[in-house]
DNA sequence: TTGACACGACACCGAACGGTGTCATACAAT
DNA sequence: ATTGTATGACACCGTTCGGTGTCGTGTCAA
């Protein structure tokens, strides 16, 4: 029982605000321990670390032991699947004037 | 007290699979009530209208009432922020390739 | 070698989540 | 008028979530 990091849904872990500001701090830096990330937010040590491994379990985030700090550093590539996902549906709102059903209707034309 | 929706963060609205499952099949039609979307699940009917609800208060879905029934249609619109976010980071998995602190260097390079 | 620091792991707790079943009501159909 | 359908509202329940505090261990510094 080496490790027993579970897999999460990127959707998951990405609805936290939390979890999103440590993704934008991570994006800042190359690499952060816990302890200067920590006083970013008004919570404590065990809380940010309860999140980052988290990010951890979606794939976010990775880390490597320097010493005695742990460095995170923001892996990003599972967020592909978010805008893989949302990109679907910008058909929907970047034509927001035009009537749905018209929509609709264009699109069972192109299937007939 | 006519109407309790409580405002729900976007990202936690489509964190659940469910209801981006309901989000597709809205997706796919104009508008549907609940006792047609419900046997697409496997749960009961308040299960399934708990989790409208949440679309609901994220302003991801709107309903009108039509004899006995509420139909549901998709309002993709506050999908867009979920767009602006994760478009953010796209940077960071489209250069995969590229070493991070080399990426971080360019930045630094610019700001200089 | 002693002490401070950084961290992981764990127990704990209240609140929210995700489901259930039930009841009351409004509308449709006959 | 009666019966069945579609729904909202509600109580309920087990689990997960998001935070806390504490303890033990490894590491750096003096």
């Amino acid at each position: 029982m080496s490790q027993n990091l579970a897999v999460r849904d990127v959707f998951d872990a990405i609805a936290d605000p939390t979890r999103r500001e440590l993704i934008r701090l991570l994006a800042d830096t190359p690499e952060l321990p816990l302890h200067e990330l920590t006083p970013r937010f008004d919570m404590g040590r065990t809380a940010v670390s309860k999140h980052l491994t988290i990010l951890k379990e979606a794939g976010l985030i990775r880390d490597r032991k320097v010493g005695r700090e742990t460095r995170f550093r923001l892996h990003a590539a599972p967020l592909r699947e978010v805008q893989d996902w949302v990109s679907f549906y910008d058909k929907f709102w970047t034509m927001n004037l035009m009537r749905l059903d018209q929509l609709l209707k264009e699109e069972e034309e192109e299937t007939n």
